[in-house]
DNA sequence: TTAAAATCAGGTATTTATACCTATTGCTAA
DNA sequence: TTAGCAATAGGTATAAATACCTGATTTTAA
């Protein structure tokens, strides 16, 4: 029996997932949770040990990447499995670092969401030829995303208080520097982030990231 | 027998539909979909006639809203129910004047889904207090959105240059029209948008959806 | 350990943005 | 039909940002 922990926030999801592991008798769900905070606090409460742990990176309250950290802060000996609609090249590559054991896709064939837990349990790892390509690519990767960009702290620090529509003279005051200190770093930043103008530099803080918005069309 | 079609791009979630929906022999599942442009494809091609359709908002290719619309001009004789993650107020208004019939969160309770579905098939229409109450205050809220924002199609076209970095004058040379023009509207755009400087109106675009930007954290 | 980068800060000049004022024309909704 | 708003544009003034220059410490990485 593979015990299963499963951390998804839409409820008809996890009604999926039970349909389609209740045709594979040796994966036993032990428990769901509608967030990470959710699954943590059950995992610590009723002492639970999942081979598998399947983490939404998506959720309210607490996230997939969050959560992913706090679990390997516990030690367990569960697996975790990332289950999310979208990737991206650097988001897998902290996910690996972190010790993920798999990758699923929402969209994924019932088949293949079974093959990876079963391989995970296994193996240890369930990972695609994708995937191996960007581990053997990472330092390359690493490299280029360090030559583009890569922001210093005070500098991602005067880029956030920029996006929040303070003046240079407004950063100064709140940072105990001069003015054309402020000023310094406001070039930097341009020069840095390729921007024109502070339009720009707004742009690049929220496709980097570095700003958090809403911006969902249905919220 | 109530005949259903799913529009949905996550396939696990369309399984866990299913689960819920084989407990009630009542409700078909005749066909599904990954997305709008499927749907309408599918209906179009294999002439069905669904008695409901449950669309999901956020989907590749074509959106629910636009599939939305696009269903509309097809006089159907089917009730569409909207499933999604997450709504607001303002999103809701306008899908019920286009015609919704129900709208359900991807949490719901699968009891909750059931319901919906029999009541639109027999009733027409499934609201709950929530929405009820919103058709009621929907012109005040109308008013207030009017006060609040709204701009004007030469603002968004002002706006749109903005946020491309272009300058005041850059701008006025764009449009053959007055650097001085130009600031006017700026001023207009910063009141109503209440923003304090060009960050603020960036921040606006962003959150509402007028500038197109990738954003997603996983993505 | 040496070179490079980050952080700090000053000067000068220009461009751009913001804050007020004004006014005309044309459209539209009460 | 008239009040209100959108779009146009001018004046004047200040504030802010950008573009160059300079140099001193300190921290980090090769």
């Amino acid at each position: 029996m593979i015990k299963l922990i499963i951390a998804e926030d839409e409820n008809l999801f996890i009604q999926g997932l039970r349909m389609i592991f209740s045709k594979n008798p040796e994966i036993d769900i032990i428990e769901t949770a509608n967030n990470g905070r959710e699954l943590l606090d059950i995992i610590v409460k009723d002492k639970l040990e999942p081979d598998i742990i399947l983490l939404d990176l998506s959720m309210p309250v607490l996230d997939g990447v969050d959560t992913l950290l706090e679990l390997n802060k516990m030690n367990l000996s569960a697996k975790v499995i990332i289950l999310s609609s979208h990737y991206n090249d650097s988001i897998i590559i902290k996910l690996l670092d972190e010790g993920v054991s798999a990758f699923l896709a929402k969209n994924e064939h019932p088949d293949e969401v079974i093959k990876a837990i079963v391989e995970v349990y296994k193996k240890g790892f369930y990972i695609n030829d994708y995937i191996m390509q960007l581990i053997r690519n990472r330092r390359l990767l690493a490299k280029k995303k360090q030559l583009h960009t890569e922001l210093s702290n005070r500098e991602l620090e005067i880029l956030k208080l920029i996006c929040k529509e303070y003046t240079t003279k407004e950063i100064a005051e709140k940072l105990y520097i001069s003015p054309r200190t402020v000023e310094g770093h406001r070039n930097r930043i341009l020069e840095k982030t390729n921007a024109k103008n502070t339009v720009g530099i707004v742009l690049y803080a929220i496709q980097h990231k570095i700003l958090e918005l809403n911006v969902n069309k249905y919220q």
